[in-house]
This record gives C-alpha cells, structure tokens and sequence, in this order.
DNA sequence: TGAAATGTTGGGGCG
DNA sequence: ACGCCCCAACATTTC
C-alpha cells in the first residue's frame, strides 16, 4: 500500500532547482504534482488578469513537460485548508512539500497546514527556492531588517555563495486516478473581449522558454545592458514574469551570471544580479511589513492629501490617453504586453501620483491587474518607491518631468512612435496636466502632509 | 534610478 | 591693456 507524497506548486512553476519537488521524489513513493488556485483564503491576494492569462499558459506548459516525465500536473480550487487535506485524503498521501513563499496570509496558511499534516503523522517539509536569502537571515548588526537597500545588498554579498541548482528529477511515477479540474474550466483566459492577442504575441510562457529566454540574455542582450535605461531597446533580461512563477529560480539565474558568459558581459552580470537582489529586499520588506500593498511603509504618508481625481483621468491614464507622449506609450505598452520598460515604470507612476496627485494605491492595483510580472512584493514595494512612502525610497521631491525623461531616453522618439503612432496628429489628445503647474502642486501637497505630520505629533 | 533654481567660472566682445 | 558685461557651461543647492 503506497503512500504517495504530494508536491504542492505555488510560485515555482518548474521542474528543474525545485527542492520540494526533489524531495518528493527522493521519498521514494508515487509523486501527486498539485497546483491549486487558492482565491478564498482570506488575505491572498487573487491573481491579476494579466497574471492569470500567464498562470493559464505555464500550467499548461508544466503539464506537457510532466507527462514527458511519465506524469500529470493535478489541478484542485478552493482553499489550501480545505483543499490540501482532501487531497491528502483522497490519494491517501504520506507527506507534502512546497516550496515557501513570504506574504504573511501565505506563511500563516502554510504554518497551519503543516502543523496539521504533521498532527495527522504525515511528514510536511517546505524548503527554500525562491529567494536567495531567506528574509530572517538578513539583518544588521544590531538584529533589525534594513531599511536601506545598499547595505542590504552588501550583507547579501558577505553571504556564503547562494547554493548551485538542483537538477530535474529523470522520470516521476504518478498514483493513478487523481481527480483534477479541466484547466479550460478556471476561466483563466479572457473572452468578451479577448484583450490578449498582444500577450500571445510577446510571450510563450513555460519554463522550456523561460530557459531559452535567460540563455538568450546571458549570450546577448546583457552585453547592451548599460543601455538598459533606452526602452526602445532589447537590453534588459524579460526575466520578470519567469521569476514571478517560479519557471527559473533566483538560483538558476545567479550561477548563470556567474558562469561563462562573453567578455563585454561581464562586468554587466552584476549590475543585473543587483537588480534581482532588489527583488529579495522587496520581498524582505514584505516579510517585515505584510500590509506592503495597502499600507505606506512611511506613516507620514497616511496623511497625504491624494487629490479627488475622476475617474474618467484616471482612466485616461490607465488607457494611455493623457496627452504625453512617454506616459501614454508605456500605458500602451502594458496594456498591449502585459509588461513595460522598467524606467517607463517609474515615469507613468510618477505621473499618476505627482502630476495627478492620486493615491500610489490606485496605480499599484492597476498595474496589479494588467502586469504579467505582478508580484506582491515587487509591485508594492516599486509603487511605494515612486510615492516616497517606501523603504529607501526615492526622495517625494523626485518629481520625474515625463518630456526631459523622453529627451533623455528616447531621444529618436523610437519607442514613443512605436506605441503612440498618431502622436503627430491633430487628434493626439493635450496634455491632462500642465507639468510645470503640477509639479508645483505636488510639492506643495508634500509640504502640507509635512506640516499636518508634525502637528499630529505635537498633539 | 530627478529637476529646477541658484551660484560660480571663464572666455570673449566691446568701449 | 583693462574693466565691464553677457552668457554658456558647469557645479551646487534646493525642492
């Protein structure tokens, strides 16, 4: 009588460097590879829409890459707390793995759940695979989170070397007759409109392609990568939405770096590696402070005074209809490709939130739905970091002037025309904002929330 | 991972 | 030759 193990899949959607996976395997009994759409447990955030066209195509992929290996990808909805026991009850499992993850709803299903499993005698083990440093093994001297990336990101290096990606198991023996939903049957895809023909012409989700797609980066594009500021050029790695659901790991991504790469390439290697520990301080700055997406991390902030903007602005905002030019092709852009140029990223959003002056929380839940990236540590954190709410963020005053951003990054124009094509036309729209005058307004409202912060604290 | 305002310097035109 | 002014270029400060 076997007792099968189950593999239970969140953000690490892979076959290769997945240790709960490994794990599994090593047990020795039949594998059940579960991933579970999980929209009822209270705290986790539901996925975006971008983020579930994405989800929709990698389960896909992982299923095929399973049944080469002799299994299937087993797919259940409903709460983990619910959902999980009834799995482990139906294949009458002898232990479950997954992978961890850092939200605090997430933590606390998952602390849950292993007590419980372990009650029952299963054995329930979860491992590390999706950051490179566990937050709690970050810290100053004193024993505090940094606040501060730079020394955040020093302690990182002072770290033993992130440990080498594990291979993919060779073969997986599966029990038989697993119930799993029809994936068809999650809704996941849009219809009515179908507002995804860009996403399927810019991306082909999976972990094969997102191999081939860091492969292609390491032999080329990161030797341009000191033009990655130039959005209309290729130089950045496109890594996001892989990191985002696990299709590569961290791990696979810094050992890549630091093997063979051209010779232009590699002092450029570690710019990027940077940039992914930027990802683990987001994701430390999550562990730390779980209310991230709804909660300025500054509390000065909670009395900022937002301006009451309709939403017919924000909407041209959101539909890239603001009358400039740089706003409205990154605003394009996402909304065609699920992605946008990261410098891009923080014009728009320093154009929603000091040029319109609407709350950073409106942006975030935007650019929530409509990324493919869309992390609930990165997305926040990155938000906060333009307001100048978050942990070592850009100073408010800041203030991104989108025309000079465009002088300075798009000097042909090439990525404006290339998203905004009747920007010479008479019925390209004036701008929604003088930028001068807003600027203005902007740091006065930043003045006023100074001025009623430190009368709040007098009283 | 900013921008604009303000300050400083030095070359050159000109009386 | 000299002082004066203008202004561009660069540096520093401020928001």
């Amino acid at each position: 009588m076997s007792t099968p193990s189950i593999v239970w899949l969140r953000d690490d959607l892979r076959l290769a460097d997945n240790p709960a996976l490994n794990a599994a395997v090593d047990r020795g009994e039949p594998v059940v590879v579960l991933y579970l759409l999980d929209d009822d447990t209270e705290g986790i955030r539901p996925l975006g829409g971008a983020s579930r066209w994405w989800l929709h195509h990698s389960l896909t992929a992982l299923d095929a890459d399973l049944r080469a290996k002799g299994s299937s990808l087993t797919l259940r909805r409903g709460a983990a707390a619910v959902e999980i026991p009834r799995l482990v009850d139906d294949v009458s499992a002898g232990a479950v793995y997954w992978n961890r993850r850092y939200g605090k709803a997430a933590r606390d299903a998952d602390a849950g759940l292993k007590t419980s499993l372990r009650d029952r005698g299963l054995v329930a083990d979860s491992f590390q695979a999706n950051l490179l440093f566990e937050p709690w093994t970050i810290q100053t001297g004193q024993g505090q989170p940094f606040k501060v990336f730079t020394p955040f990101y020093r302690a990182c290096l002072d770290r033993p070397e992130p440990r080498h990606p594990l291979d993919e198991p060779d073969a997986l023996t599966s029990p038989a007759d697993v119930a799993s939903d029809p994936l068809d049957d999650w809704g996941l895809l849009p219809t009515r409109p179908d507002w995804a023909a860009g996403l399927r012409d810019t991306w082909t989700p999976g972990e094969a392609a997102a191999h081939d797609t860091l492969e292609a980066f390491a032999t080329g594009a990161l030797a341009d990568y000191g033009d990655r500021d130039f959005p209309a050029q290729e130089a950045t790695s496109r890594l996001s939405p892989r990191l985002r659901f696990g299709e590569i790991s961290p791990f696979q991504i810094w050992h890549r770096m630091r093997g063979a790469l051209p010779d232009a390439s590699r002092e450029r290697a570690q710019s990027f590696l940077r940039e992914v520990v930027w990802r683990e301080f987001n994701h430390t700055i999550l562990f730390t402070s779980p209310d991230l997406a709804t909660v300025s991390y500054r509390p000065e902030f909670d009395r900022f005074p937002w301006a009451d903007v309709p939403e017919s602005e924000i909407d041209s905002w959101r539909q890239g209809r603001t009358g400039i030019p740089l706003v409205d092709a990154g605003m394009r852009q996402l909304w065609t490709t699920g992605w946008m140029h990261n410098r891009v990223r923080m014009v728009t959003a320093s154009f929603l939130i000091k040029n319109m002056l609407v709350d950073w929380r409106v942006g975030e839940a935007w650019f929530w739905d409509t990324l493919v990236d869309a992390d609930e540590a990165n997305n926040p954190a990155n938000w906060q970091w333009t307001a100048g709410s978050g942990a070592d963020a850009a100073p408010y005053f800041r203030v991104f002037n989108p025309e000079l951003q465009a002088t300075k990054f798009d000097k042909h124009r090439d990525y404006i025309r290339q998203w905004v094509p009747e920007i010479d036309d008479e019925d390209y729209p004036e701008p929604l904002v003088d930028l001068k005058a807003s600027r203005r307004a902007a740091l006065d409202a930043y003045e006023t929330m100074r001025r009623t912060s430190s009368e709040g604290e007098q009283s």
